[in-house]
DNA sequence: AATATCTTCAACCGCTACCCC
DNA sequence: TGGGGTAGCGGTTGAAGATAT
């Protein structure tokens, strides 16, 4: 029998409250994100490990892009789904600000009924553009770990190549099965300001 | 104005992947 | 190498708000 996460007759659960958000803020201020298995202890929260990890990457994130999806989303959206299927982590890890949660809230809300109107099928990628059958029918193997290099709310994208000293928009790589991680010498230029408080 | 139905989205649950010993 | 613990992911649920009757 598996474990509980958590001692659930000692944990709040539905809502979370003003002051719980807080609490969750300040001690990610003041220690970082991680551990969140021990984090409502130190934070003083009533909530499980898992609750504390949701409600921060969904929503308390100072990086989260709040708000209407705009056009250009949406069609990512919709050319990354008929390419991933419903990997709403890759997806959102493609849209800037956006999380997997959002991302798949707002294709089961809005896209799919739009597309459903179109007379097109959703779950048939093809009549959207994508590849003639599933492109993502069986798992994957992991994704390589730089691609977190895309995730986590980032503003843009553009990258730093050091090798030209230049900054770039990098091309949409749809083709995320074959992504490898980025060449050493590429980094976020939103990273490098960050180590060298350039703005 | 009251009630029913629909829609949206935050939060939960269970499973799997990953990491460490 | 395998077993236990933890983090992350995707599916699902349910409360709250919006809209229709």
């Amino acid at each position: 029998m598996r474990k509980p996460c958590c001692e659930k007759h000692e944990t709040n659960k539905g809502a979370w409250s003003l002051e719980e958000d807080q609490k969750l803020i300040d001690h990610i201020q003041k220690h970082g994100e991680g551990c969140w298995r021990s984090l409502p202890m130190a934070a003083g929260l009533r909530r499980c490990g898992k609750s504390c990890r949701l409600r921060w990457i969904n929503y308390l994130r100072p990086d989260l892009k709040r708000g209407n999806f705009g056009e250009d989303e949406e069609d990512l959206i919709i050319r990354l789904h008929a390419l991933l299927g419903n990997r709403w982590s890759l997806i959102a890890g493609r849209l800037p600000g956006r999380t997997d949660n959002e991302v798949k809230n707002y294709w089961n809300s809005h896209i799919r009924k739009k597309l459903i109107k179109m007379g097109k099928d959703p779950k048939k990628p093809h009549q959207l553009g994508g590849p003639g059958k599933p492109f993502l029918t069986k798992k994957l193997p992991p994704a390589p770990k730089l691609l977190n290099f895309h995730c986590h709310g980032r503003h843009d994208n553009r990258v730093l190549d050091f090798q030209t000293n230049k900054t770039c928009l990098p091309d949409l790589n749809l083709d995320l099965s074959l992504c490898t991680p980025p060449p050493a010498s590429t980094v976020l230029v939103e990273e490098r300001q960050q180590d060298n408080h350039i703005n």
